[in-house]
DNA sequence: GTCATATTTCGAAAATTTTAGAATTAAGCC
DNA sequence: GGCTTAATTCTAAAATTTTCGAAATATGAC
């Protein structure tokens, strides 16, 4: 029984973390069917069982998803789940920021 | 000598608490001045010391400036670094999910 | 079934984070 | 100076995270 806010900071948390946000940030500019473990291991450098553990912390986020396609496992990102992250956010960023909504271009005190 | 994605994962990991997400919408929906520190501890319930160490963790990150006002610490949202964090995250979570340019609107691959 | 490839799970050590009581600093008032 | 309020820093224990080699699992090819 866990909030909205228990919630986005467990996401967050997942995401604060350079190895992390490098792999979210691999698999979001990747292939729309997901990005092999495998690939992310050679493009990263690290030892596969540190990547599966951060691929799990991502995962148990809700932050990718995981497809088995023969002896691989594709990752790709969650649109839905990163997209409810981002505007949670902005509405604590923004709301008392000056300016109402939730337009970035208007929002937290810019221009 | 951090780069870009280390100073997001440290941003991000700040915000990755419930407490200190808590504190951040607390300081985001108070006053332009800022929130007292005393006004947080009450509000959240819990010990001074824990509170203070939330808040340095939230201002080493840079998304929270301290002002002091007497004997009260004022603690207020650093605007431009939100606007900074969410432009990033935003361009890790769209530029691969559908739609190009930066408006949540058209983002994330819903609509 | 055996072999090879891809990836996870196990196990454990090192590092970091979280928590909070006690002591300390800072500012204003008498 | 002494007193009070506000908040931090000190100290330390408990919990969690990070890391990665070794072992295990899963799939497909032969």
């Amino acid at each position: 029984m866990t909030g909205p806010v228990e919630q986005a900071a467990e996401q967050l948390k997942a995401l604060g973390h350079p190895v992390r946000l490098s792999i979210l940030r691999r698999v979001v500019q990747g292939p729309v069917a997901g990005t092999p473990a495998g690939e992310l291991q050679s493009r990263l450098d690290i030892p596969a069982s540190t990547l599966s553990h951060h691929l799990a912390t991502l995962a148990d986020a809700g932050l990718v998803q995981v497809a088995r396609e023969g002896t691989t496992l594709r990752y790709r990102a969650d649109f839905g789940s990163l997209r409810a992250l981002t505007d949670y956010l902005w509405q604590d960023c923004c709301s008392g920021g000056g300016a109402s909504g939730s337009d970035p271009s208007s929002c937290c005190g810019r221009d």
